[in-house]
DNA sequence: TTGTATGCGTTATCAC
DNA sequence: GTGATAACGCATACAA
């Protein structure tokens, strides 16, 4: 079965070879022999297709048919995001599982970009859009207005497009129920606004602590945002305190935030989780499994919200209306090493 | 100038609206007017091409000069690599500048996927393909032979595709520059052979030391590979000496080798860069800037390798033969705060 | 200098 | 059941 990359076979040649017409080949290879076709030259027509390896060619198909089965996607940052790649080998997986080919354009978050991008795709008749973020967050202006367009980790502010984003809130609540399971009721915080998700999950988290009567003391970032520094410094504040009025469990609104936590464990004499208890939250690559404990922590649905988006559009292509227009997915909780119940003595 | 995507204009309607033939039409927005078309009718199809919106159908545009201007970019595992996305980011922003659009298909390091990949390209009719790894290495089977191919990050035994690769035995002689302009006479190094990259640097490093009448003490890596835990203990064998015969710098094959051996300095009480300095090599994102003290290393060129991948495959495309078969590119320094000059005492 | 005609490979309509 | 035939939008050889 050598290959042979020659000359791409034509409709014809396959009609040809088979003793049969372009509309019987055409009927065939696109299923639509409605009993039109003899089961006998349906038959020789397809043993002549795989024989001539036919494909048909996407410029003709597309010239015809007015649909490219192209996907256009636009990202801002994604690709140097270390998430990012899972998005888009999701929804360039499922995209292929679909008959699409995925096209990625990078914008690196300047809007002039996503408008290039945009109307580069146009240029190309891609068949739709999807609009992948690497950060959760609202999306304002979508340009391209006019092509079927699916949102992935963003959402739009009216729900004015389909989108498909993590469910933060029910990822928070999970958090505090895996505390809650292991027995922990003294439980600290450490959140920030700094994105959209950080409130989110917190609601989500205090919420469920509620439900079992319980309040956690929360630690507030005002800062930047998000880094290993403030975690440290927010955590040293949490635990520097005689034993009984410390937490036996911290909640980091982020793996970064959850690594300085760790260290001002280690820096004051404590164990995680033997002392202390430390959640935290994104699953970041080459951080949180590489901490020592290895970090607990939640993983945010990166390859299936860019599975999900394009599945949604490919449905929507196919004329199916979404069934709504906000999707949640759910976040697993990835357990390692430093989630353990509260010291024995407590 | 509002964006009005509705139906796409044809050079039908150019012409019409610009009174002039579609064969004008097509010359001049091929560039093709040599002298065959009137300055003033060549004003006004533009004008009217700009009116429009116009952009051709690239279908039909294919079906017509047998080129779809688009790029199969096949890679392993690299859309899941910390560096992956500026390699992608760099061939598809390159792409778009010289009109072609890449498309991505992640075989997650599978031989069965990769081969999927090429026979959809070709179904696709791509004009030519991008063969990118993640690590450094050298590629036997490369599927979709009869396609214009470029090796990006990777290259082929018989060197019988361009290829686009890092000059890693220039990186290793800059690494060892870096340390004699530093002042360092008695230096170490921590290597492996668990990738090709590994000896290809060493090599390089030693011999640029060899020009200066120095030979380094070398720790090898005989463990699965390049992690964290093993640049530890190499390196607290290193260091855990008198000072006399302590080396006072140390060159690191890896980011996550040279990790380990801050960690070791911290543990036996030295300090990083007074007592002894320490390089690394990767620029391994979220690490080596985030290390205490940061990470002096260099910089895969991934981004670089991408655009010159492109680059050449375009060259290519437009009949420019390659004028090497392998271009080799330079890794530069990342200066951060994990070197300085040997100790005082030295 | 401009216009006309043809073919690229499909799909789909419509007589046969 | 099957086989011509038109049309999709573009590029271009050739006639005017």
């Amino acid at each position: 079965m050598a290959q042979h990359f020659e000359k791409p076979a034509t409709a014809q040649d396959v009609a040809d070879l088979a003793g049969a017409s372009r509309t019987a080949v055409s009927f065939v290879l696109n299923g639509k022999e409605h009993g039109n076709v003899s089961a006998a030259t349906r038959a020789r027509i397809l043993a002549a297709a795989e024989e001539l390896n036919y494909s048909p060619h996407p410029g003709a198909r597309s010239l015809r048919t007015q649909r490219t089965h192209l996907i256009g996607v636009i990202t801002d940052q994604i690709a140097s995001s270390p998430f990012a790649g899972r998005l888009l080998d999701g929804a360039s997986q499922l995209a292929g599982e679909r008959g699409y080919l995925a096209a990625v354009f990078d914008s690196g978050g300047r809007v002039d970009r996503e408008l290039e991008a945009a109307q580069e795709f146009r240029r190309r008749r891609v068949d739709g859009l999807i609009y992948a973020s690497m950060g959760l967050r609202e999306v304002t202006e979508i340009p391209a207005v006019g092509l079927p367009t699916v949102l992935a980790n963003c959402f739009a502010s009216d729900d004015a497009l389909p989108s498909v984003i993590p469910d933060e809130p029910a990822a928070g609540a999970a958090a505090a129920q895996l505390l809650l399971d292991h027995g922990h009721r003294q439980i600290a915080t450490i959140t920030g606004d700094i994105v959209i998700a950080g409130p989110w999950r917190h609601e989500g988290f205090t919420a469920r602590l509620a439900d079992h009567g319980c309040a956690p003391e929360v630690f507030s970032l005002k800062q930047r945002g998000w880094t290993i520094d403030e975690g440290f410094r927010a955590a040293t504040t949490l635990l520097d305190r005689p034993e009984r009025h410390r937490p036996t469990a911290i909640f980091c609104v982020t793996d970064r935030v959850a690594a300085g936590a760790l260290l001002a464990a280690a820096r004051l004499g404590l164990s995680v989780p033997l002392d202390v208890s430390i959640l935290g939250f994104d699953d970041q690559e080459e951080l949180a499994a590489n901490l020592v404990p290895a970090l607990t922590t939640f993983a945010l649905p990166h390859r299936e919200m860019g599975q999900r988006a394009m599945a949604l559009l490919a449905d929507q292509l196919a004329g199916v209306t979404p069934s709504s227009a906000q999707v949640l997915l759910p976040s697993p909780a990835v357990h390692r090493e430093s989630v353990a119940g509260p010291p024995a003595t407590r």
